[in-house]
DNA sequence: GTTTATGCAAATTCTTTGCAATACT
DNA sequence: AGTATTGCAAAGAATTTGCATAAAC
């Protein structure tokens, strides 16, 4: 079985085009997506608000998760484990990707503080546009 | 002399009384700053567009540097070295604060990659909200 | 006196919401 | 059939921009 349609049965989701279309999107693509990026790849098969609503919900349900990039403009990418992880950002491209395979710095936090969620996101220049 | 007064002679900026302003908000907390926490904190004394205005020419000079947090609202620090330190954002009371004197060991990044700059953000529960 | 920054208002961009129409179970 | 989702349009929030006025050098 496909697997959008999986996720949408795991987490008990009704099952609907937009929904399937868009998670197709993100198991296809490994780089982090906005809404408007989606909306550029469905072609106008899905509106504005579809889009939005359907993000949320996948954030929500822990299906997707929001990178912490230093943009007013919210990026996504399909929830990995294990979730502390670093994110690349390119500064020429724009293209956020998950940086896998390279283990976490450690860190202590002081006392008191209880973490929740990690976001590591390093800024540069990546391989494509560096040899480019 | 005033703290704010060298920033801007040291960067070779016209000295004005909101740039003396916004700056004098920065030196005095230390917590992260959004463009609408600094337009009350000045009590209308300084229009949205100007303080927008500075924000950007800080941030493009490297007086201030911009947090990446996920959301929407863009907030600001005063640019400290080491460029890559922690921030840590309290989900419940929304503060971001730098958690400086806590060591981060190396990491590599893949062959290809270079890097820029770092943002790390731990998002959790901070010390003041854990007490409350 | 010239250059540069500010204030105001309007425009842009990203995101959310109300509501009737449609799709899903 | 009944509930949940979608599309459309309008509203909202954050940020930027044009232009005349005011401040800084």
């Amino acid at each position: 079985m496909k697997t959008s349609l999986k996720i949408l049965e795991k987490y008990n989701l009704v099952k609907t085009q937009a929904r399937l279309d868009i998670l197709d999107i993100f198991t296809e693509k490994s780089a982090a997506l906005s809404e408007g990026e989606i909306e550029d790849s469905l072609c106008g098969s899905c509106d504005r608000a579809t889009i939005y609503r359907t993000l949320n919900l996948f954030t929500l349900k822990g299906i997707l998760h929001e990178i912490a990039n230093g943009s007013t403009i919210r990026k996504y990418t399909l929830k990995k484990k294990p979730e502390r992880h670093l994110h690349f950002e390119c500064n020429l491209c724009g293209e956020i990707v998950c940086l896998t395979g390279i283990s976490l710095p450690d860190y202590r936090l002081p006392e008191g503080f209880t973490e929740q969620e990690a976001h590591f996101l390093i800024k540069g220049i990546c391989k494509a546009c560096y040899e480019a």
